[in-house]
DNA sequence: ATGAAAGCGCTAACAA
DNA sequence: TTGTTAGCGCTTTCAT
């Protein structure tokens, strides 16, 4: 089926003149070998054509070289895209393969589908992007099994195994943007309560107002979990308030597309009536009319960086401290004007 | 780091009072063991929470058990999506894992992320989504190493290692819908020039025409290669011809939310001006208004019975003969209304 | 139908 | 710093 028989590390130690041991701990970059060895190792290495077998190694060490990525199964989650390829990236460099388990539904099914997983592959380390990470149940199973985790942007962000970015002041940067332009009666609309980034999102909001002495009117404000047709009538109640909303933020794009339609619906025209601004940088958004003003979240950086965090710190327990989190970017483009009075 | 020392085939062995190798046997579903030696050693294995270790299983038999899925890289992917989350329900059942890889470009990078991919995890098998279903060199690649392979939805259906859907016949309903309504004038707008989608689907449009006795008209129909504008300007052209279609037939659900916006930019409402029809089932199109018309083509499905194809008849050689081929359909909505002449 | 022994390619322990 | 030896847990001869 295969090729003809591999070369192994006798076959190097051989060529090398060494013992398979000292290959060994070149290949595993075990210091304790001379210079000369090295070299002479690395020669043979790239003369036979060498390449080691992950799985001997595996059935010795008892690791996989696994990481599993888990992310909620539901149309549209580019999120979990990106946090895999990120991932994908930072296992590439660091030697390991990405596992990815999509989640149908929470409750039963994700804990037999992690259970399932842990006994089958036996991944070295698990990357948990929102909303999984607030899972209590997931995290208990895993900290008792002593599997190592990373969780992207939780809820809490006291711990030391997480990455995250800054979303209050990216949401705080947008909301300036919008005063700028003149707007002082911005409507909110969160759809993403109970996730961290529905909390950071508001206090953003909530930030920006404040510095620029703009009280906040409570009827401009609308939270609520994920449900569906919640921003169509959100936004068509703020609309239709007495003395709207010029600008609206919302937490995030696809319930700007619905925003869109709303205002359409209303007869007022983006962004002459309405200034529009998302959160994400959503693939939807790219169908939008105009071209909506939103901020990037570094989705992919955010994987790279927990699959590195995971890796280096929890696996091979190097001494890691700083942890990177990197920036959110504010897109302008062309849903936000400025106020007309 | 993990649990306490998992018990063996030995310990299972040893309580089932049978050789290691009736063990094996039972576990590989090997059919020359007795009946009361299957039931003590399967009592056995629930006794001890026997797991097997599947890297020593990996080590002797040279396969990883690894299924892998290349895919493009490219913003809003569904399709990729899909299929993997097909080929890891059907990997669960069959004991395989799933790896995947997205593809940033084509060419040299495709190929060296093949070898190292093949080199690091050894996969037994791959599932070639399009349009990597195409790529010769990757095909010879895996073929010279011997590595079998399925393709999805290639161009030239000869073979017995690729799924498909019937595009020909799915389109063909479509246009016969948008006839039924009283459409004659009917626009197609093709970006997917050089994919097996872009030749099923206007052959279906043809053959729909034809057997309506509707005369083809060439300057309705526009037929590109991928291309940034391109929908836009294609879609200006036809609604600005003095006798433009009244409804509209795209290859794909992208490009009928760009019909949108050139249609609302020249005043056309859909469906009353226009009727537009689209293709796939993208997860953009729930933020379209109205709710666009369109095919489903059962992607999940195709991943699902790729992996299954792959691994049985190709990977463990059973003699597999009837290959499913799941099929399309028709989702009505609100874009297509009847000609108001 | 069943078992004993060998060995897949690697790393860990220990010795030198 | 280097080498020798002994397995990791499984499947595969080859006997029986």
């Amino acid at each position: 089926m295969k090729e003809a028989k591999n070369n192994t590390i006798h076959d190097v130690a051989r060529v090398a003149k060494v013992s398979i041991k000292t290959v060994s701990r070149i290949l595993n970059n075990d210091p304790r070998v001379r210079e000369a060895n090295v070299v002479k190792v690395k020669k043979a290495i790239i003369e036979l054509n060498y390449k080691m077998d992950f799985n001997a190694r595996r059935l010795r060490t008892k690791q996989s070289y696994l990481i599993a990525v888990l992310y909620f199964d539901y149309r549209g989650n580019f999120y979990a895209n990106m946090v895999i390829g990120g991932a994908i990236s930072a296992c590439d460099e660091l030697g390991y393969d990405v596992l990815i388990r999509p989640i149908k539904y929470s409750g039963e099914n994700l804990m037999s589908s992690v259970m399932h997983m842990i006994e089958r592959s036996n991944p070295d380390g698990f990357i948990l992007p929102p909303p999984l990470c607030e899972n209590q149940l997931l995290l208990e199973l895993l900290n008792k099994k002593n599997i190592p985790l990373v969780r992207i942007s939780p809820c809490d962000i006291n711990g030391n195994d997480l990455v995250y970015c800054d979303e209050v002041s990216a949401t705080q940067k947008a909301i300036q943007h919008l005063i700028s332009l003149g707007h002082t009666e911005i409507g909110f609309i969160n759809y993403l309560v109970g996730h961290a980034a529905g909390n950071w999102r508001y206090e953003g909001y909530k930030k920006a107002l404040a510095e620029a002495d703009i009280k906040e009117r409570p009827e401009l404000v609308e939270q609520h979990e994920y449900q569906a047709n919640i921003v169509e009538h959100a936004a068509r109640r703020l609309l239709k308030l007495p003395n709207p909303p010029t600008a609206i933020f919302t937490t995030n794009d696809a319930s700007a597309s619905i925003i869109y339609r709303v205002a359409s619906q209303l007869n007022k025209k983006i962004p002459y009536d309405l200034s529009v601004m998302g959160f994400d940088d959503d693939p939807v958004v790219e169908y939008l009319w105009p071209p909506l003003s939103t901020v990037r979240q570094p989705v992919t950086e955010l994987g790279y960086e927990a699959a590195k965090l995971l890796i280096r710190k929890f696996i091979q327990k190097e001494d890691v401290t700083e942890i990177v989190n990197p920036k959110c970017e504010l897109l302008i483009r062309n849903s936000c004007g400025p106020l007309i009075s």
